[in-house]
RNA sequence: GGAGAGGUACCCGAGUGGCCAAAGGGGGCAGACUGUAAAUCUGCUGGCUCCGCCUACGGAGGUUCGAAUCCUCCCCUCUCCA
């Protein structure tokens, strides 16, 4: 059958670079040829407004159901976020005010929709439902879950053996959490392998209200620009979707070959064949990384800032020239002659003056093209005597006084 | 409530009176190499008005010519017992 093959095609991809599926493919196969949207839950918690790579894992997924005609609902658990998810965490987490939930939303919502169609997506806030709830009804809710399944789950079981404490309402967070799918009709729910428990959680309760229990897709996290510890803001190892093009062509374009497969298969609108191809070294990975580097730095921004990101980049790197639009930096002249430490620390090209010295000594430095290794090197400061500073491959500035 | 162990630079972790701005590793940065990388090699990795000075080993005092190291008190973390 044609259309069989069809929405085996969509099973496939929709489970590209997925860690766990449960039910299974054959499930989500199945569902999918009932021919009609289904409705595909993730649920997020509002406490990290700035999104980096890591996070858009999910997100991207969600985009391809949608490119197939899937109705997204995009849950902000406010609710739950006031009660702090211990996932991972192994101790209770402090919970989050009303005013932080609702701002931290808000600017989830907004980077959100550079990646999915806004106008295909629901968003959906569990604090609609929840803070209608009852006492009778949140008791109710319970009831349908036992404390031996919750201690099923690997954070609760090892401190529950290692005899640290459990709150209470640490188990309501798996609870309602599935409850949320009961109420949203999830067919599907996406997370992160973390989560793994919290979305089984769903397709029990929902089998307790009579609904066919959602297939749980996980995501794995993805590594950070150091290709081994997970992409977080704390480690530094990551590539903000607010930041410019450049930046993020760039921090791609340095990354190691081999996380670069990785990053192909979680991030990437690339086939699977394509990737396969990459890997057997069909592709050059040079030409790989730009294409990767190049369709990231479109997402996020505009093809024409790709564009000038991409031209930058070999203009920088392969052909060694100055970038043209180096940004100015004006330094207040105290005398006819300055330390040229001090000025890189002021124009925040180093952290420290002693820093500035450093990377001058290590040959790190070029004022005007050329190398200078004197780190008490003085240059003439005045109107007229600006001049380009390059520290490090990549930063320039035009320093002038005034 | 009782008994112990410990808090050292971005992180881990040595150091038990001077040779300590503090071993070693990780991370980071710079240079070489390259494909932009990775791997590898080399160097650097508290601050400053930088051949010198200042600030640092949980906090506050004290002993000493001299303390991260010894003493006192305090704060915090962890382990075991009740």
């Amino acid at each position: 059958m044609m259309d069989e093959n069809i929405y085996k095609k969509q099973a496939n991809r929709l489970t590209q670079g997925a860690k766990d599926i449960i039910g299974n493919q054959y499930e989500l196969f199945l569902r999918l040829a009932e021919g009609r949207p289904l409705r595909v839950k993730a649920g997020f918690d509002p406490t990290a407004p700035d999104l980096h790579l890591g996070h858009t894992v999910l997100i991207h997924k969600l985009r391809q159901f949608q490119e197939l005609g899937h109705h997204v609902l995009l849950l902000i658990g406010d609710f739950t976020a006031m009660i702090g998810d211990p996932t991972g965490k192994s101790e209770t987490r402090k919970p989050l005010t009303k005013e932080e939930t609702v701002r931290n939303a808000a600017t989830y919502t907004s980077q959100v929709f550079k990646i999915l169609d806004a106008k295909k997506t629901e968003v959906v806030f569990n604090s609609e439902w929840m803070e209608r709830l009852t006492s009778s009804d949140m008791i109710s809710l319970a009831s349908k879950y036992t404390v031996a399944r919750m201690l099923e789950r690997e954070d609760f079981s090892k401190r529950h053996k290692e005899g640290r404490p459990i709150a209470i309402h640490e188990f309501l967070y798996p609870l309602i959490q599935g409850y949320d799918s009961v109420v949203l009709k999830a067919d599907v729910e996406l997370g992160g392998t973390d989560q793994l428990f919290n979305l089984l959680v769903g397709r029990e309760l929902q089998r307790e209200y009579g609904q066919a229990p959602q297939i749980v897709i996980t995501m794995p996290l993805l590594e950070g620009t150091d290709g081994v510890r997970k992409m977080s803001k704390s480690y530094g190892n990551y590539v903000g979707i607010a930041e410019p093009a450049s930046e993020i062509y760039g921090k791609v374009m340095s990354i190691s070959d081999g996380l670069m497969l990785r990053w192909y298969w979680l991030l990437s609108n690339a086939t699977g064949e394509r990737i396969e191809a990459i890997k057997a070294g069909a592709v050059h990975p040079k030409k790989a990384k730009e294409e990767l580097a190049f369709e990231l730095a479109e997402r996020f921004s505009s093809k024409a800032d790709a564009e000038a990101a991409a031209e930058g980049f070999r203009a920088l790197f392969a052909r060694k020239e100055t970038p043209a639009d180096v940004e100015e930096f004006k330094v207040s002249a105290i005398g006819p002659a300055m330390g040229l430490a001090s000025i890189i620390k002021a124009a925040g090209l180093a952290k420290s003056t002693s820093d500035a010295m450093r990377l001058i000594e290590q040959g790190g430095v070029k004022v005007n093209g050329e190398r200078v290794t004197d780190p008490k090197a003085q240059v003439a400061s005045g109107k007229d005597k600006a001049f380009l500073l390059q520290a490090g491959k990549r930063f320039f500035k035009k320093i002038t006084f005034g």
